[in-house]
DNA sequence: ATAGTCCCTATCAGTTTGATATGTTACATT
DNA sequence: AATGTAACATATCAAACTGATAGGGACTAT
């Protein structure tokens, strides 16, 4: 799963009032993913309305939101469909299916409710951290 | 995924101090499952210890531990493994990596977690209240 | 006009998953 | 001991999904 990077990427270069949108020749090379691979996910990214591209020679892909509210659920949903295998089955036992039903249906939302709690600003701000050590000297 | 089901199936048809085991043609005509199917299923659970068979004529498959000790999360980690998709990637940016590994190996704690929290007995206790409905004269 | 970017579609190889088929091994009953 | 019945094992297949590659079209700042 590429589309975390990806995004993560996004947030982490369009930070501050810069707007400015991000090649993905930059991600690719950065990241070391294939440029045509890239493509696609951005795409994928941009149906589902993640994201949004400029075209041109200034273009690129920005994120469509501001990263605090993009949460993980909401990307994983995008990208997975539902986090959990749907337990439910064709002809299966009528009882079973149901009980099976709603556990995963109270599972999934409890889950979704953890994952909604990281944003990809946190990553963002996390990974910079990461990436810039603290100065060694600090006093 | 007919996993649940099979270990369903054998937690309601196993309960109270029979201890006999159950006939896979049995299941899989009440499940409407296909039978040689079922078969690879039950071979499947049967290597990674959640059930045991007995061969012969008196044969059939049983539950290797008491429902209550069987929860969610041990069926879903021999059946599926993991539960989140690793966000770990060859390549990457190696902040950006370290970060999701931290995060994900946090979510999938948690989902394990409450995943543990339903045993098979449970499902089994739901499922048999489900399948005898109340008399109508209750009063 | 042109270079550089996003955008679209098709294709391919590997993996997984539902499903089928053919057999072999062990046990209980007769 | 022979037989029937069940678990056990292995191979194979088709559809779905995923990582990956390729060829081209559309748009925009310069």
């Amino acid at each position: 799963m590429y589309t975390l990077h990806f995004l993560s990427a996004l947030a982490i270069k369009g930070r501050g009032n810069s707007q400015k949108p991000v090649h993905l020749r930059e991600i690719a090379e950065e990241y070391d993913i294939p440029f045509k691979f890239l493509e696609q996910i951005a795409i994928l990214m941009k149906s589902v309305g993640l994201v949004k591209g400029t075209r041109g020679k200034t273009g690129g892909y920005q994120l469509a939101d501001p990263p605090e509210s993009i949460d993980l659920a909401r990307i994983i949903r995008a990208t997975e469909g539902e986090i959990l295998p749907c337990a439910d089955i064709e002809g299966g036992n009528r009882a079973v299916n149901e009980i099976l039903r709603e556990i995963f249906q109270e599972q999934r939302e409890w889950i979704d409710k953890k994952l909604a709690t990281f944003t990809l600003a946190e990553i963002a701000e996390k990974a910079r951290q990461h990436m810039e050590p603290a100065p060694m000297f600090y006093l």
